[in-house]
DNA sequence: CTTAAATAATTGATATATCAACTAATTTTT
DNA sequence: AAAAATTAGTTGATATATCAATTATTTAAG
């Protein structure tokens, strides 16, 4: 058991990958004072403007409690506005203000940005069995037991 | 620019690996009251013991603020010792305790379940092409500029 | 219909990340 | 050798993650 490198593991790779893009994604958007999470939160609601913060949770993928301070932070910065529900009144929507939906161009630019950087010498192909393994992982590591 | 998915976005897809692998080994560890970043800093000693904090910090690529508080608590924890060096006295050198050194089966392992338990289905050949692609990405967003 | 169970969101506790500012100690410059 | 620059580590501020506990509201059971 002696022979452990955790340089080659596959965890400790994936994060420091994880990292740099997330330092990239950050460095994309410099100027507009929004981090990599609020990012993703806003790009939901591009497409889904409206929805619960419960669904928002489950489309990011962040815990319910992460989704009320990202948005606690976005409404400070007028990017987005809690709107109580009438039918169920324990549920807020979430709906994107002008000022959001200006940038919405910027966000996507800034994501392209850095998928091209992290791409460069890697072909279609090359990709595709890279998602394939990603998606084999992920499923391995599903949350049941 | 409009059709842009985040769900395919390589950041995401790979966030979400890492995550899941994190969960994994914490489960792995779940009887042992330490985290996966205070787990990284022991696996380093193992082979490192005595080590500087800023040389932890370059093998961790943790943040050197972020090994004074892992550090912090491991001390707590009885699992570290830090050292004054003799011949400069702004470093501490970083020991392993004995109950530390008791512990490196049982931390070895559960790195070992995890990748296991990722690996499922997985070809060796795939493996090899998901580290190239996985180490490319990394070089392709090294951050000088 | 009223009590009990479930649900949406918030809050609190603890751990980490990033970055800037700071302290103490060591080198480098001059 | 004294001033200036550098270095190691800490601390503080802000953002997020995870998990448990709480509040308010709604739904289900009796």
């Amino acid at each position: 058991m002696t022979n452990y490198d955790i340089d080659q593991s596959l965890g400790y790779m994936l994060s420091k990958v994880v990292s740099r893009m997330r330092m990239e994604l950050l460095k994309n958007m410099r100027d507009m004072d929004i981090t990599t999470e609020q990012r993703h939160v806003i790009m939901r609601l591009y497409n889904h403007d409206g929805i619960t913060q419960k669904e928002l949770s489950k489309l990011t993928s962040y815990d319910p409690s992460s989704i009320t301070l990202i948005l606690d932070k976005l409404e400070l910065k007028k990017l987005v506005k809690r709107e109580r529900c009438e039918k169920d009144r324990r549920v807020f929507k979430v709906y994107l203000t002008t000022k959001a939906k200006s940038i919405k161009d910027k966000l996507i630019e800034a994501g392209l940005q850095t998928q091209n950087k992290a791409m460069v010498g890697i072909s279609n192909d090359e990709l595709s069995n890279f998602r394939d393994i990603c998606q084999k992982i992920y499923n391995n590591l599903s949350m049941e037991s």
